[in-house]
DNA sequence: CCTTATTAGTAGCGAGTCGAAACTATTGCA
DNA sequence: TGCAATAGTTTCGACTCGCTACTAATAAGG
């Protein structure tokens, strides 16, 4: 009487445990989409800081990704700074205030990290693979660490984005990139 | 240079997808939450109908629960029905309109549905894991199915609570119920 | 009985999400 | 030079969400 795995079961899952994190997380004065964002800035690369870019990794409107990074500069825990470039365009980053919030690890997290390694592991995979299909049929971008960009190019001194044709340093290389583009398509 | 699976990649994995799947999702004329309540109604024994369960179930408050249902209501996709034993007590029953809404899947069961079986087992066993870790924590009920619970009683001529000490039909027995109690305790 | 919790559900408040549309400023293109 | 595309913001309305205060019904204890 073994039930197939019960596709909406595992969309039940999800849904639950997003919502058990959210309901338990609240990390200190930031509801989930504040601090998602905040994350995301503390881990994107400088040219991924823009308010369009936060957009589209949490797959919102721009100007809903506005209104939340108003919230979180209001509170100080990331600042704006003006581009010489383009004057159009903006980046924010995590102020040292930001960086302490997101020290402390949510519920979740700690939940996660008791896992096995192998459990966790292959979830991961698992998952990956869910976000990417998504992605894909969205035309979304990935965000992925620029090591694992095909226009990534290990040099001696560290690395080199041919897209925006910069130097990359090691940090750089593993922080998340908007234009990232994986090195291996889903279909090898 | 293998990276041990970040706790962090696999948080931020949970809630992209879940953010992608919000992005996409709208089930006609419903947001993320209403469809969930929506969802687990369809799924919920009659004892397990009442806002309050609905509150449980989605680690959220009564106001909130109360909030959602009303406006599920008012598109008459439920339907509320007073009880005659205790009249404070309410339950929200889905109409044929909930239940026709309920039908088609959203692009993540699709997505999810396109995954080998043995991946997608793994993945909500994983993942039961994660939830089931997480109730215990906040005290929170688990919400399976009557079949699975310490319960249910198997008779000749279907099941039984021996909680609520009444009868269940075999559809009983599949449904969702508030007073579940897993047969197996977390650690055996 | 009658008083006093306790429980079930609701209303209202304030902050915030979210999509959509309208709007400014800047840049790019032809 | 002009027009389209782009970056970001603002405003609107519907909704979530936690919180507090509230009503009504039930349960418990004297």
């Amino acid at each position: 009487m073994f039930a197939p795995t019960d596709t909406q079961t595992i969309r039940d899952l999800i849904d639950r445990l997003t919502r058990l994190a959210a309901a338990e997380e609240w990390n200190g004065p930031l509801n989930p989409s504040q601090f998602a964002a905040l994350s995301y800035l503390a881990r994107a690369n400088r040219f991924s800081r823009a308010p369009s870019h936060v957009a589209d990794f949490l797959a919102t409107t721009r100007g809903t990704a506005s209104q939340t990074l108003k919230a979180l500069a209001r509170k100080d825990l990331i600042a704006e700074t003006r581009s010489d470039e383009d004057k159009r365009s903006i980046r924010y980053d995590v102020t040292p205030a930001g960086l302490e919030l997101l020290e402390d690890p949510s519920s979740l997290e700690k939940v996660i990290d008791a896992l096995p390694p192998e459990v966790a592991a292959s979830l991961a995979s698992s998952l990956k693979a869910l976000v990417l299909t998504m992605l894909h049929q969205r035309g979304g971008r990935s965000f992925g660490m620029c090591r694992t960009c095909c226009h990534h190019e290990v040099t001696e001194t560290g690395g080199h984005c041919r897209l925006l044709n910069v130097p990359l340093s090691p940090a750089d290389a593993a922080q998340l990139c908007h234009e990232h583009t994986p090195a291996e398509s889903l279909q090898p």
